[in-house]
DNA sequence: ATCTACCCATAGTAATACTAGGTGTCAAGT
DNA sequence: ACTTGACACCTAGTATTACTATGGGTAGAT
């Protein structure tokens, strides 16, 4: 899947992952692949930023920890990062029906 | 709901009102609104460029007619868009699903 | 006369996902 | 000893794109 269709969606999944419980940046990229069945393998380039501007938001905090030789920063969805959780999802469900319903009446291309 | 969620997926809500046969651009607002259930009110300003764009891509051509003294220019779909139009439905169909995916191990705010 | 609906257009702005690079650790293979 | 690949982070710059703001014009109703 091309990842640039992600616009205006990305912040719902990176706060649907963490919501699941803490996660570092790296693993957060993971479980996304994983949990979208290799449909999103989103690059670092990606989810750094967006990770760095909804801690910005007060919808993340951070931590570092160093595991065997390895710093992590750590990421928890705070307060506020619920409520937007809560509010994106139903903005994505209203969404996704209203383009569902702009599509039902177009036929597919004729498959005989 | 707010417009600028439409990123990335305009192009298909657009092939799909005029792959439901010839519209201008004002008319392509209107159904949108109309099949959307106000879900979708597009400024023209998003809308006109939008088109143009795709015109240059080859999914629309245009002609220009004179109803009562107002003119107008009608988008119709050519083949490419047709194809476009396809490959972006299923697209639109693997992204929502994976999204519905990703979403659904998160658990809704408690409300008792 | 003015307002509203109809109908088109463009310039500039803001947001944002991505590309392309960079830093460094550790384990495994050669 | 060296290289590769997975792990883990970061930023600068680019491209795309939906939107705001604004402008032009016609027709019909109040």
């Amino acid at each position: 899947m091309r990842g640039q269709a992600l616009k205006g969606h990305l912040d719902l999944l990176l706060l649907a992952v963490i919501a699941d419980g803490p996660k570092h940046g790296y693993a957060v990229i993971e479980e996304l692949r994983l949990r979208s069945d290799e449909a999103f393998d989103l690059p670092e380039g990606t989810v750094y930023p967006a990770l760095h501007r909804l801690e910005k938001a007060d919808y993340l905090s951070s931590g570092w920890s160093e595991t065997q030789g390895r710093r992590r920063r750590t990421y928890t969805l705070t307060k506020r990062g619920s409520a937007a959780l809560g509010e994106q999802r139903e903005s994505w469900n209203d969404f996704s029906q209203a383009i569902g319903q702009v599509l039902k009446g177009v036929p597919w291309p004729s498959t005989p």
